[in-house]
DNA sequence: GGTCGATATATCAATTCGATATGTGTCGTC
DNA sequence: GACGACACATATCGAATTGATATATCGACC
């Protein structure tokens, strides 16, 4: 989930931690931002697979950051060898950036072409990245969603037939979500429509068949 | 989170934990339902406190449930034992029926009064159940999360000044994002109004206070 | 007699969250 | 120029949650 998230944002930028949290936050799905719990270990999993890199950008005091073979050790260690090297390493915690590597790329493609659309954060966060598909995987996507969409109203007509049994405050939230759904239906089919015209106007000869 | 809900459902039936599974799932909050890995890890915890305890009603077979001394054992030990007694236990696994205690009864109600409201999921799920609360209660859980939803308003339109950096996927989402906002606050000053009169009718000479 | 699907309980690894610890850089202010 | 408050920055921990999987019984249908 998060890794389609910070994939997709170093593909703009080279970021650190800190400052992919804070544009984490500017995007829907996390609520008010990523906890820090989340995106570090993340980042660490992404590493460890090859997927990012880092470009130990420790700031100021010392450029040519000293301390990356720490990383490799557990915390006493490090924390001992920081204490034991306090004058090389004033100046800076140092500020990891990390980068996109190739194999980062191909997975993000990958995980934003997946067919399956799970649940509504991750369907918010491949919309916001899904202008690196093309127009055809992305219609491919929008229309997943919108089947997803068309069974949960189909889910809640059944499950409501009696529905004079529940509270007021229930049906009355229920009342509200199956319009939201009638919204999200409105707005992903405009949204279908736009892509699907884009796709006649590139390849006309193509039109008649949708 | 789960807590209310299992404490709120068992308020009104014992249940076992597959109908409180499939209960669960009528609720909104839980896409399409909660997996076991919540549900059961949860109703142990809730019976090792003392807020549901188990009614243990093994169907058919044997009505006066002689195995409810090896659930305090684990797994191999349960197993071994229900290997050995096969000819009893002949028809079903032990169908754990849970009802609430009176501790339950006043947990649930300090988890719907609680004043932070936090996440979207945690506000419907105490909407389900808040005609436990009186309506005062009830309308102070409204008031809160309209000061939510307004926050949340407020910190979208700061994001957003200028965005015509975002791309047109992320746009068109954090509109809708927008819309939806706009349509929970206007559905929940309908329930608050509702409320409100509900107060006024039942209680007239403090009418003008509010 | 066999197998499919619903009923039913339980556990596991991995992910996520909220809280917390720790340290650095930079204001303002006294 | 010393002090504290606060933003910046990385990291870990325990607990909750998920999705997958294992296990077992039951009724129905062929």
């Amino acid at each position: 989930m998060i890794d389609i998230a910070i994939l997709g944002l170093l593909e703009d930028h080279d970021l650190h931690g800190y400052e992919l949290r804070k544009r984490l936050g500017d995007l829907p799905g996390w609520r008010p931002t990523v906890s820090f719990g989340s995106l570090y270990p993340a980042l660490a999993r992404l590493e460890r697979t090859g997927l990012v890199k880092a470009v130990t950008h420790v700031t100021s005091a010392t450029p040519a950051a000293p301390m990356s073979g720490s990383l490799a050790g557990e915390l006493a260690a490090f924390r001992a060898h920081r204490r034991s090297t306090t004058k090389e390493s004033r100046g800076s915690r140092g500020k990891k950036v990390y980068g996109i590597t190739e194999e980062g790329e191909a997975r993000l493609h990958e995980l934003l072409r997946a067919p399956e659309v799970v649940d509504d954060r991750e369907f918010a966060i491949r919309l916001a990245f899904c202008h690196h598909l093309d127009r055809a995987e992305r219609l491919a996507l929008f229309r997943a969603r919108r089947d997803q969409l068309l069974a949960r109203r189909e889910q809640q007509r059944r499950g409501s037939r009696p529905d004079s049994r529940l509270n007021t405050y229930l049906r009355s939230l229920l009342e509200r979500d199956t319009e939201t759904i009638a919204g999200d239906l409105a707005w992903l089919d405009r949204l279908i429509d736009a892509e699907q015209a884009a796709i006649d106007a590139s390849d006309p000869d193509l039109g008649g068949q949708r």
